[in-house]
DNA sequence: CTGAAAGCGCTTACAG
DNA sequence: CTGAAAGCGCTTACAG
C-alpha cells in the first residue's frame, strides 16, 4: 500500500487539511510548516490520489476527446495539438473514436460524463439535435474542432472552409483551368461537404464556368482512387481538380497518371489539409494548408478558459489558412 | 445536480447496496426488486459516477497509454487497435505523448499512477533501469507494444525484428542485389536499431556481401531524404535499399529518382511497416508488413487478462509479419 | 496560519 | 435476497 495524505500528515505532525493546502497552494502556510510537510512527502514518496481528489473537488483534470478515428493522420495531428496544450495546463485526455457514427457519439458523451471529465473536445461530421441534447444533458463544456454547428450554438475552431474552397477554385481558374472537378466529401458533411462546395460553385459562377462535383464515400485514398477509376470515362475530363483531402488529392494525381494525363501540365491538382503526405508524393501537392495542430491546440486552450471561467470574447474561431504552392499545379 | 445512487435507492424504496448490486451484477437480486431499481434509474436518468466508483473499488476502468507521438501514423494505427479492444472490454484510455524522452516517460508513469489507471501500455525506444524502476514503484501492470525489453522482464508485443530484417535482406539478395544499403534508426533503439541491423548483417555475411548502414536521426521522411541527399555522393551507390520505416522507404525512392536512378530497375527498395503510405506512392512500396493495428489490439487484450488475473501462458508475443511485394522491388 | 469534521458518491464486508 | 454502516483518500467550509 502506498502512502495517503493521512500518512503524510502524521509524519509531518500536522493535519490533513494543512497537507492539502501545501499540495494545492489554496491557502498560505507558514514556511516552517510547509517544509515539514514537503519533507514528509519526500520521505514517504507520497503522490496524491487523483481519483479521491476528483471526487472531493468535483474536478478531474481530465478532458474527453471524441474523434471519428485517430488513425487518420489529420485527426492524429489535431489530437497531438490538443494533448500538448492539455499537458501544459496539467490536464490528461481520455480519447475515444466514434467512427462518425451518431449513436456511438451519443454513447461516448454518456461515458465521458460518467468519467466526470471537465470538458469535451468534439470532432464529427455533423452536429445534430440529438448530439446537442446529449451535451446539454451531460452539462459539460464542449468545444468543436474542425467541426461546425451551423447554428453556432457551440464554440468551435475551424478555418473558413467556404472561402478556402473559393480561393482554391480561383487559384486554378487563374492558372487557366476551364474544367475544374471538385472531389468532395459527403455533401451533408458540415465541413468537407456543404461549405466547400458552395465556395467552389460561387467562384465558378463568377467565372462563368460549369461545375462538376464527385462525392466520395470517404476522404481516403483507396476510396477516392476507386471512384475516380470507375467514373473517369463518364465525366468531362478535367484540367483542374480540387480535392477535399490530401489523400483524395493523391488519388486524383494517380488517376490522372493512369489515364496518361500529365500533372501538372494537363491537369492541375490542389487539395485541402497539407498533412505530411503532401510532400511525400511526386509531384508534391499544392494544398490549402490548414493549421491542423494549431486547431487542436486552440480548441484545448479555449477549453481551459471555459473551465476556469475566464471571460471569453471570441466564440467561433476562424484560424488562418494559406495556399502552399508546390509541383501539382 | 444529477441523481446519485442514493436518489435511486429512495425512488425505488431499497438500499444503496441493492442498487449497487443490480448495477454491477455482483449478487443475485430478486426480479421484482431489480425491476423497481431499473425503473428508478430510468425515471431519474441516473448514470453512476465513475470517479466515486473508482475510489471505492480501487479500479478505474482506465488504461494509460504512453507513446512517443500519436501523430506518427504507425503509432496512431496502433493506438486505434488498443482503443478498440479497450472499448470492447469497457475500458477508457488516457493517452500521453513522451516524444521518446526518458524523463518525460518517467513523469508520465507517475501521472498514470496518480490517475489510478488499472494498467499501462507503453511504447518507447528503450527500456532502461530507471523506467523499470518507475513501473515497479507504481505497481502497475505494464505491457510493451512495439517495444522491447532485452531482458524480457516485461510482457511485450512485437514482430521478430531480427528475422524480419534477415528475410528482407534475403529477399533483395535473391532479386540479385549486391550492394544493399540499410537505412537504420538509431542503433541503440531496441526495435528499429539493434535487432534489425543484426538480421541484415547476418544475411549479408552468409551471402558474402559487404554491409553499408546509414543511421537516420528519426524515421521521418524529411530527415531521411536530407540525410540521403547529403551522403549519396560519399557512399557506395546501392542497388538495393532496406528502410526501417515506410517514410524512409519513400525517402529512398525519391533520393534515387533525384539521382536519376530508376526504382526498381536500378535500385530496389523494401521498407518496414506497411502503413497506408506504402500504397499511396509510386512506385508502390514493397514492405515487411507489420500487423500494426493488431499489435495494439493484442497488447490491450493481454492487459485485460493481466488485470483480471486470468492465467496467462504467453508473455512475449511475436506476431507474424510478411513480405508484401509491390512495385518498388 | 492551522485543525476537526463533514462530505464527495460509490463498494463491500458483515449481518441477518 | 437485502440493509446498515464503514471506508476509499481527498477537499472544503467552518472555527479559532
Amino acid at each position: 500500500m502506498s502512502a495517503t495524505i493521512y500518512d503524510v500528515a502524521r509524519e509531518a505532525g500536522v493535519s490533513m487539511a494543512t497537507v492539502s493546502r501545501v499540495l494545492n497552494g489554496t491557502a498560505v502556510v507558514k514556511d516552517e510548516t510547509k517544509k515539514k510537510v514537503l519533507d514528509a512527502i519526500q520521505t514517504l514518496g507520497y503522490r496524491p490520489n487523483a481519483v479521491a481528489r476528483g471526487l472531493a473537488s468535483k474536478k478531474t483534470k481530465t478532458i474527453g476527446i471524441i474523434v471519428p478515428d485517430v488513425s487518420a493522420p489529420f485527426v492524429a495531428e489535431m489530437v497531438r495539438g490538443m494533448e500538448d496544450i492539455a499537458t501544459m495546463y496539467n490536464y490528461q485526455i481520455i480519447l475515444s473514436n466514434s467512427d462518425a457514427q451518431a449513436d456511438r457519439e451519443i454513447d461516448l458523451i454518456g461515458t465521458m460524463w460518467e468519467k466526470q471529465v471537465d470538458g469535451v473536445l468534439f470532432m464529427g461530421s455533423q452536429v445534430t439535435e440529438e448530439l446537442l441534447q446529449a451535451f446539454e444533458q451531460a452539462q459539460l463544456p464542449v468545444v468543436l474542432c474542425s467541426t461546425i454547428d451551423p447554428e453556432g450554438r457551440i464554440p468551435s475552431v475551424n478555418i473558413d472552409n467556404r472561402q478556402a474552397a473559393f480561393d482554391a477554385t480561383r487559384f486554378l481558374i487563374e492558372k487557366g483551368c476551364k474544367r475544374i472537378l471538385f472531389l468532395s466529401g459527403s455533401s451533408d458533411h458540415a465541413v468537407v461537404g456543404t461549405p466547400r462546395q458552395e465556395g467552389y460553385q460561387k467562384a465558378l459562377k463568377q467565372a462563368g464556368l460549369p461545375p462538376q462535383i464527385l462525392e466520395c464515400p470517404s476522404l481516403r485514398y483507396e476510396d477516392g482512387l476507386k471512384m475516380l477509376r470507375e467514373s473517369f470515362h463518364q465525366i468531362v475530363v478535367p484540367d483542374g481538380v480540387i480535392a477535399v483531402s490530401d489523400e483524395l488529392g493523391v488519388a486524383a494525381i494517380h488517376a490522372c497518371l493512369d489515364a496518361k494525363l500529365q500533372v501538372p501540365d494537363q491537369v492541375k491538382v490542389i487539395s485541402f489539409d497539407n498533412t505530411r503526405l503532401a510532400v511525400m508524393v511526386r509531384p508534391e501537392l499544392t494544398t490549402i494548408s490548414q493549421p491542423i495542430y494549431d486547431m487542436g491546440a486552440v480548441a484545448m486552450r479555449f477549453m481551459t478558459k471555459l473551465i476556469h471561467h475566464e471571460n471569453v470574447e471570441e466564440y467561433s474561431f476562424r484560424l488562418p489558412y494559406e495556399i502552399t504552392v508546390r509541383k501539382s499545379t
